[in-house]
DNA sequence: TTGAAAATTAAACATAAATTTAAAAAATAA
DNA sequence: TTATTTTTTAAATTTATGTTTAATTTTCAA
């Protein structure tokens, strides 16, 4: 069990990472400072070398961060008992409802940062494989349930993500969209691409 | 005209722009330094000054370089006399060929950078905007004309662009996709999703 | 061939910011 | 309270690299 000492640091930690994207999200790797960072929470740069080895240490978790809260949703949807095409809109949506709550962190996620680590880099990567897994399941499963029509799953997918990975970049909290409405479109439209046509509600 | 002089200088800074896009493309903008630029070019970065003010002025340049490229294109396909169908289907297959082609300078183009002075970011957002008013106009052509059926036509512009700006992060000119072949899936695909039951072909 | 303009260069300059360090402050347990 | 450990800090250090400069080389027209 974690001490309370150790559920302070990892608080703390979570504080950092936050503030860390939120920055990270707005000014991009570079025009991000150590200090801005640390500004954010009222503390000295210094101290943030108290808590992370760099600041690409820091990145790192952020990735790492967002990218378990996104398998642990898709895993949940794609092992539900829904409809394939129940089961495509509720990853649709859950992906979108987070990419917009998460916006900052799903925005520094575009590219792995050219300073990782060997290992750094392969554990964001094969998370990224096995997220679009889940994916291409939820797309087999329709097609062996012949609920949907697909030509070439990787390709459908490609559309899928790429269209749903673009939303953090002008989704506006204060815009006149909730982020409901836009999951719900997204996900009427892309159903279109994939059901048959003879299904579609 | 432009004296023989003004060429070559023209030619010059067409050529480091590429270069300049190639290693901003791989290592982003910080991972960029003005000496890597020119090293590709056999110069030293002194003389990266005697052509551009700067390296936000390179960037900028780069961007304006494909914004006009890509609007030439997308002016071309919208004003054609084609069917809403096909004429969509050539704008995303233009699109998705253009975007292999200059893959670098699409892929510096995700975000426009912090750096830029107002008037570069303004004309950056309008080419911007341009650009994806000539996707509405194609999308609006096709219902007008009841070949589509669109609920939200800024939805779906924003799905489809959204699908094609991603392509570049993950094509790969040795990997076993031609462009022709993955702008066609990716037509085909997005069709369906406007392109009325009915007159599916 | 020659000299002025254009282009290039190496070196100097400036600065910004990541990281380290050693000391101070705060928290905690005895 | 007091001693020990944890946390924070300010300042020093280091490094990297964008930009400027002044001198040199190249180009090209007369």
């Amino acid at each position: 069990m974690a001490s309370f000492r150790e559920q302070k640091i990892a608080r703390k930690k979570r504080e950092i990472l936050r503030s860390a994207a939120a920055v990270l999200a707005e000014k991009g790797y570079h025009g991000t400072t150590m200090e801005e960072i640390a500004a954010q929470l009222l503390m000295t740069k210094g101290s943030m070398y108290y808590y992370f080895k760099n600041k690409d240490d820091i990145l790192y978790h952020c990735h790492q961060m967002i990218m378990e809260l996104s398998l642990e949703k898709i895993e949940e949807v794609a092992g539900s008992n829904l409809n394939p095409d129940d089961k495509l809109q509720s990853a649709i949506k859950a992906h979108i409802l987070l990419s917009i709550e998460e916006k900052s962190m799903f925005m520094i996620m575009d590219k792995p940062s050219q300073k990782f680590t060997e290992d750094q880099l392969k554990e964001v990567l094969d998370a990224q494989k096995k997220y679009a897994h889940f994916f291409d399941q939820i797309l087999n499963e329709g097609v062996e349930k012949q609920v949907f029509e697909i030509l070439d799953i990787k390709m459908v997918r490609m559309i899928i993500l790429g269209a749903l990975n673009s939303i953090q970049h002008w989704y506006n909290h204060d815009g006149p969209q909730t982020g409901e409405e836009i999951a719900y479109a997204y996900a009427a439209n892309l159903l279109k691409m994939v059901v048959k046509p003879s299904l579609q509600k």
